[in-house]
DNA sequence: AATAATAACAACCGCTGTGTC
DNA sequence: GGACACAGCGGTTGTTATTAT
């Protein structure tokens, strides 16, 4: 793939970066009028100067309606890593079983909270042993790490503090130029939309 | 109060698989 | 059968927010 540019017909410049509203805006009500698929004439029919992977991208893991972020519950942490002791990394596999979460999402989750707290768990249970166990994460067949994790799980520890404290919801609610909650989003596309 | 360190998240990049011509 | 275009996946990086010193 992208075995050349993609703009080769137009030198259109190709914004990065974050979304803006506009931006997120535009897709929306694109993919509202027109459905999905086809994302790079989608991009350039919508008149975003993104790729077509990029408008992809936005739109799983941030602008569709059904997702859902934030707020993992203890049960899809569990399911989370039993499914992960499964099949490993098979991130968008796992996000199957998780309705209204992204691949993108889980695997942020996995690297960022639970498989840091697999190796708090696993230095505090035995530190010489790690030669072999802090594979464990990629070792999925010979270990699970859903098992100590569940371990460190529990309501109790600060894992859940965590959460808790980090999902404060999808969007702070503070005034910024550039934070609006998906229901605004979605209110302004109806009222722009049909 | 200022600065540094860390955590959490969003987005990009490169690669692979699949469908179409 | 080969070349190309697209979709999708997983890894990685950059940015922002939060917490600790």
């Amino acid at each position: 793939m992208d075995k050349k540019p993609c703009n080769s017909s137009q030198d259109v410049e190709v914004r990065k970066g974050p979304w803006t509203m506009e931006e997120d805006l535009i897709l929306i009500n694109y993919i509202a009028n027109h459905g999905e698929g086809v994302w790079n004439s989608l991009a350039r029919s919508a008149g975003l100067k993104r790729t077509g992977k990029s408008c992809r991208l936005r739109w799983l893991n941030y602008l569709r309606p059904d997702v859902r972020r934030g707020n993992i519950t203890p049960e899809e942490q569990l399911l989370i890593m039993e499914l992960h002791a499964k099949w490993g990394n098979r991130w968008s596999k796992i996000a199957k079983h998780l309705p209204g979460r992204t691949d993108n999402e889980i695997k942020n989750y996995w690297r960022t909270r639970i498989q840091k707290h697999i190796k708090q768990a696993e230095n505090f249970t035995g530190g010489g042993q790690s030669s072999d166990q802090t594979s464990c994460t990629n070792n999925v067949s010979s270990c699970h790490p859903a098992d100590h994790a569940v371990e460190s799980y529990s309501p109790n520890t600060s894992f859940n503090g965590n959460l808790e404290t980090t999902f404060q919801g999808p969007f702070p609610t503070e005034s910024n130029d550039n934070i609006w909650s998906m229901e605004d989003l979605w209110s302004m596309q109806l009222l722009n939309g049909d």
